[in-house]
DNA sequence: GCGCAAACGCAACCTTGTTGCATTTAAATG
DNA sequence: CATTTAAATGCAACAAGGTTGCGTTTGCGC
């Protein structure tokens, strides 16, 4: 049962918007679902898409824009912009999975690909700055984009 | 002398593009010349207020996009998108200096500090991978913006 | 149930970036 | 140097992404 299942998420979502003491909408719950059930950051565009169900309208689009950034806003969410130059978001906590580890970023399809080695631990800091977060990036080509362009 | 230095940057400037193989436009001249005084990597607009200046018009919108993009497809610049999800332009080689160290992003102003460390070795890359570029960022809040938050 | 601040919907607007087309120009050729 | 041609430019219009202002609705504390 479909509707049981959403019920359920829903009721998360809810709670984690009411635990962030803002105001629980409708619009909120179904926009946290929807980051939840997403496995990338999506786009404003995208997001619109999956709330457009045919039982209830979607969204307006400027409402949207302010759910996502008062996710944003009260840490439910992250903002990051893509490669296009395009805002993304994500449901906090599915970042964090991303967190330890060294990603590989191909150059030419643009693919991102998790590897298994942890990152080295940071460097010593100028006195003052506040470390959150260690990013190791690796760029370059793919095996499957370098096997291409060698046929 | 002023003019005289801007004419030995313009002639340094329209071989690099000559060598590219395209043609060798004012426009083109003076945009590679832009990027290269710059020291951080220019936005559509910031390389159009430089430009604009009293002697001679600023040149046309569209072909700054089209002079900054034909830059960029002959490998004369390279293009980025910054945290706003604007695309930043900056002149080939400029990057090599920001190659081999490791970088602090304040993600409270934004600012962007250079480590004097040196980026761990990469871990081993999975088969038919190819290396090319190593990032190692640091996130967090830079001195002046935690002391800020401070008072 | 009542009241109020927060959230929403709508319209209009701004910035960034792109496309189509007529005109100009770099530079190769004779 | 004159001719020629493909590339580059300027202009207008457009599209996507994002923001602001304002009147109306609604969550939720009382």
């Amino acid at each position: 049962m479909a509707p049981a299942l959403a019920s359920v998420e829903a009721e998360a979502s809810a709670d984690l918007i009411r635990a962030a003491g803002v105001k629980v909408t409708r619009g909120r719950v179904r926009v946290l679902d929807a980051l939840h059930a997403a496995r990338q950051p999506l786009s404003h565009a995208e997001v619109e898409a999956r709330l457009g169900d045919a039982s209830d309208p979607a969204v307006d689009r400027v409402t949207l824009y302010r759910i996502l950034d008062s996710l944003v806003a009260c840490g439910l969410a992250l903002k990051a912009v893509d490669t296009r130059g395009v805002f993304r978001f994500s449901a906090a906590g599915a970042q964090r999975q991303h967190a330890n580890h060294v990603h590989f970023r191909c150059t030419d399809c643009g693919g991102v690909f998790c590897l298994k080695a942890e990152p080295p631990p940071p460097p010593r800091l100028p006195r003052g700055f506040r470390l959150n977060e260690v990013a190791f990036d690796l760029r370059g080509t793919c095996a499957g984009c370098s096997s291409r362009v060698g046929v």
